[in-house]
DNA sequence: ATTATCTTTGCAACCGGTTGCAAAGATGCG
DNA sequence: CGCATCTTTGCAACCGGTTGCAAAGATAAT
């Protein structure tokens, strides 16, 4: 069916080693032979066989791409530059969708069958046992929009949860809001965890202040709705902050579905500036993750690792900043 | 490193034969043979390597999914599905991401070296001719929201474009619209010009209404919003047929940004249905496309032709439905 | 021209599995 | 118990490549 090595030997008449070899980086092939081995490959249509090759070098060029956010719209834009920038070099993502997963035992034996040079994990919303779960089978791995620790068992690429949530509370201080609250996502997902600490250390300087909390059931546009309803029944505050844009939207869409005005009577802050954010029927004020970057910072890091599977775990966060648009009142001074 | 074959064998006491039997479906192994290697396989952790095995059987169980459509938040419910429907079935998707490719070769190498053992094109937007690139090189392949063709040379599934943009036509019909319009995605695209063709046909019947037509520069919320921003300085429609759902929500916001109300003084009907145009305040009537069931059946039918490589291309289109949300006004009266 | 050095080449073994074949073992039947 | 039949097992070759090694060829130095 497929055309061989072997063929291509033959039709050269070189030995098959000459032919592996014209297609091997830096192997000792005289000019002569090797154009005898093109002409004849391209003759015969030949592409080497990947997947054999990786059984001598041990290395298939396969990426395992593991997330279970596939209901999440900045997911979409994460996909398209993990595998773009994989694919700019040389590698090739296997995706595995976890969404039902609760272990990974599944997705190890399956990555392992494969033999993936390396594994990207990319969810804010899995524990970071699971990313350990494949270092501890030995698969050079990196959680990608993961949890900062100090004394990390795997590599860490993401977002400082803590200044988030500090970063957001700043803002809303800084528009003189005198009642806030944090309105989270799933009380167990550990960026939620993370976002609270950061809001309430901040507003703790901050007395005068009032501040309370609630969480929504998931990181979805029902489950803000359904919270922010719910908090308009009893006493809102002036402003929140929400752990997510969907969640955000959904908030929104409850206030003004209340007949309140957005940002007029309640202010609403957001949290990763997905491409929807910035619609202008949306118009969300949130707090930008910089995705590209932690893409880009991702790669980087699992291409080193595995060209050096012995290299410490390190942790890299990079700074979010807050876009400025419609949910959230003007500054009420120049900060200082 | 890797616990082989080899290895279980030895310290099972059996041959490498025997090894292998045991993992192989329907093989020929005695219960007692099995159980040793089973205990020995486990005490190693082992598990078969199944790029080690491809080379003997043909098989890899990898299939190539390949999309452009990286910024339409459909896609994101699309390859949960796919991801999700091929591991159910023990396959495994090797995700490609076309975005920036004009013609299919790289893809083709790529997907020949890693030996796939079949092909799902999952687009809209890409031209017959690429699936069918993937056809002439001997691997199974289904146009997933592909063009209809009444002689296919590759699996098609999808929907019926002319049907849809026939039904659009006929829902503005009923409520009584007497001039309206379609706003296509970009002219090149096959599912647009399929769309318009529907939408013409049925109002041909219909002389009494006023149609006209034009075209977003892409199937984004930017390119909806500039074309609707232009159309409303001329002399807009009293309703609209947007290609797709995000165009959609560019035209509303144009809409409403213009003073104008949607639907008191223009009507916008979408096309997907994607999981945002259900949220309360974008709330966009659309055509729903039976997302689901066409990639069941793209799965079903590329795994039958693994099965019988010489299968006859088919076609399988899927019926739509119009979903009633808030962007249209009521139908004047009931329909026949 | 001879020898030393460097490059190119093919052989053969190997990567981790599968599988046709024939021998060995088990089972059934008269 | 002997023979025929069916099942189980290991051997060895193969899948499509890579690579260490030694022989052959080319080039340089004397």
């Amino acid at each position: 069916m497929a055309v061989t090595l072997k063929d291509v030997a033959e039709k050269a008449g070189v030995s098959r080693s000459a032919v592996s070899r014209t297609f091997t980086e830096g192997a000792s092939v005289s000019a002569h032979t090797r154009a005898k081995v093109e002409k004849a490959a391209s003759e015969l249509g030949y592409s080497p066989n990947a997947l054999a090759s990786s059984l001598t070098t041990g290395r298939t060029k396969l990426i395992g791409l593991i997330s279970n956010n596939f209901h999440n719209p900045l997911f979409l834009e994460v996909f398209d530059l993990f595998t773009r920038g994989l694919q700019d070099r040389g590698l090739r993502p296997l995706l595995v969708n976890l969404s039902d997963e609760t272990d990974p035992e599944n997705s190890l034996r399956m990555l392992r069958q494969y033999s993936v040079d390396g594994v990207i994990v990319a969810s804010s919303t899995l524990p970071p046992s699971f990313a350990e779960a494949f270092r501890d089978a030995g698969m050079p791995v990196v959680h990608s929009f993961g949890r900062f620790s100090t004394s990390p068992h795997v590599h860490v690429v993401g977002i400082d949860n803590v200044a988030c949530g500090r970063m957001a509370a700043e803002a809303l201080i800084r528009r003189g809001y005198k009642r806030v609250a944090f309105l989270g996502g799933p009380e167990s997902a550990t960026s939620t965890q993370d976002r609270a600490l950061g809001f309430f250390g901040a507003l703790r300087e901050h007395p005068e202040i009032d501040v309370s909390i609630s969480y929504a059931q998931a990181y979805s546009f029902d489950a803000g709705r359904v919270e922010m309803t719910k908090l308009l029944m009893q006493d809102p505050a002036e402003a929140y902050f929400c752990g997510d844009d969907v969640l955000s939207i959904g908030a929104v869409s409850a206030i003004t579905e209340a007949g309140l005005n957005v940002p007029g009577d309640i202010g609403v802050i957001g949290l990763n500036d997905m491409e929807l954010a910035g619609w202008q029927n949306i118009d969300l004020t949130t707090i930008r993750q910089p995705v590209a970057e932690i893409i880009e910072a991702s790669i980087d890091l699992v291409v080193a690792t595995i060209a050096e599977p012995q290299r410490h775990p390190e942790t890299r966060l990079f700074p979010c900043r807050v876009i400025e648009r419609g949910t959230l009142r003007p500054a009420s001074q120049p900060s200082p």
